[in-house]
RNA sequence: CGGAGCGUGGCGCAGCUUGGUAGCGCGCAUCGUUCGGGACGAUGAGGUCGCCGGUUCAAAUCCGGCCGCUCCGACCA
């Protein structure tokens, strides 16, 4: 993409109205926009992040057997009422609106209920099962109070994993499964080595969930970690009987403040009896389903690696999240310089290298300022210097030493490395 | 929802105490000079001072109400 078609533009300051540094380095770099508290846009960059996010995610989810759909975010209130979910003060941050007949209806905050429904249409025989959906959506939560830019909105992107198992083994495998995904999913996205599976509150339905949570000073939860077992146990259920259960010492914990990226739950068959989701054994016989419901906050995501990977200059994405492989910025604009620099992208484009061409009339220092900020995995650079010597110069944002390197070279160190 | 702070061109801010024709920096436009770490000069455009009401000859400024934003707390299937 070039840069001069590009509506958004980066700012020299930080916004006002955000304290989060992930939050503001996100708005300087042009990758979302604020609507209103708790509520952002997403602009180009942000949006492409996102969607790598996402493509990650996703093929971890269907390598474990997950099917993925879309469900409708407007939800039907008859269906939430079957589980006694609908009411306020039963589920308190529900956003509710109402049909011009009357008819009241809900902005999804969670789809156990009409996923459950869904199936009933599909599904009577234990052939049909087990069955695993996932979907990647955005959701409503009517927050008391949001935070931390992106990490806490009101309306945010969420990939939700239900399961259906016939049996309390075949959950719990599926349960280990999903456990291994997300840590490949964490590792993937360069949070796996910060990244821990924490023992938390199970509600009604099993005596523990698990949440993932990565160590950060702008974590919400605090979190009492092994580092040597790789455990951690969210306070919220911290407690000598916990800590026995588990067969860990409170001398080798550690407390960490932490960010859940993940929430696994066994939910039982609360809403599979609920909503009348059952099947037919080989002996003729009706069986309960039990469920699992399984949560990645992909916008939260997004805000907590802008957190974690950046300097004092700006972002420094992992490559397989960046938006682009790389800036191409062209200094001066004599007419061979102009020249070069569009072969050049061409030519990597056509490579099939992202490359954001920074093609407008600016100084070299706003280019690199910019390259900086936005913060793709490499910048190159071509000049009247360059073209001189005949070599480009390409420097990785994490490196503070830049390379020459001829055309060859050039594109073999930009090829897309194979992704797992 | 309790406590605190804030709201003035696109962005960051000053002005408010002590009422009297709305300012600075960045950005933007035009021209010229520059051109490897956010260049310089000249000229110029751009503002219902969050909203509503009150006091006053006169309100960005004083008073009241409301809305929004931020932080702390509570809350977070």
């Amino acid at each position: 993409m070039r840069r001069s078609q590009l509506f958004v533009k980066t700012r020299y300051q930080e916004p006002a109205d955000e304290t989060s540094k992930g939050a503001q380095l996100l708005i300087r770099a042009g990758f979302i926009h604020k609507e209103m508290a708790g509520v952002y846009s997403y602009l180009p960059f942000g949006k492409q992040v996102l969607a790598n996010i996402a493509s990650v995610i996703r093929e971890e989810m269907n390598k474990i057997g997950g099917q993925e759909v879309d469900m409708s975010i407007l939800q039907n209130k008859e269906l939430w009422e079957a589980s006694d979910r609908w009411d306020d003060t039963k589920v308190d941050n529900w956003f509710k609106s109402k049909l011009v007949n009357g008819t009241e209806v809900g902005l999804g905050f969670s789809h156990e209920e009409p996923i459950v429904n869904m199936l009933r249409g599909f599904t009577s025989s234990h052939k049909d099962f087990p069955i695993y959906i996932y979907q990647i959506q955005t959701k409503f939560r009517n927050e008391l109070r949001a935070r931390s830019g992106v990490m806490r909105g009101r309306e945010f992107l969420m990939k939700d994993l239900y399961s259906f198992s016939r049996n309390q083994k075949e959950h719990d495998d599926f349960y280990e499964k999903v456990t291994q995904a997300y840590m490949k999913i964490y590792n993937r996205l360069g949070l796996g080595d910060i990244t821990y599976k924490t023992f938390a509150s199970g509600g009604v339905f099993s005596k523990y969930s698990h949440e993932f949570q990565t160590l950060s000073h702008v974590g919400e939860d605090t979190i009492y970690l092994s580092k040597a077992k790789k455990l951690a146990i969210n306070k919220e259920v911290y407690s000598d009987e916990v800590l026995q259960h588990l067969g860990l010492k409170k001398e080798d914990l550690v407390d960490e403040k932490a960010v859940e990226v993940g929430n696994i739950f066994s939910l039982g068959t609360k809403y599979s009896d609920a909503l009348k989701l059952f099947y037919t054994d080989d002996n003729g016989q009706r069986q309960s389903i039990i469920m699992g419901c399984y949560g990645i906050g992909v916008s939260r995501l997004m805000g907590l690696l802008a957190e974690h990977f950046a300097d004092d200059k700006g972002l420094v994405w992992p490559a397989n999240v960046a938006p682009f492989d790389v800036y191409l910025a062209r200094l001066g604009d004599s007419s061979q310089v102009v020249k070069e620099a569009g072969e050049l992208y061409k030519r990597l484009t056509q490579a099939g290298t992202l490359v954001l061409y920074d093609d407008r009339d600016a100084s070299a220092g706003e280019k690199f300022a910019d390259a900086d900020l936005i913060g793709l995995p490499y910048r190159l650079v071509v000049s009247d210097k360059t073209i001189e010597n005949k070599m480009y110069e390409l420097k990785k944002r994490s490196s503070a030493k830049p390379e020459q390197l001829n055309a060859e070279s050039l594109i073999k160190a930009l090829a897309k490395p194979k992704q797992s």
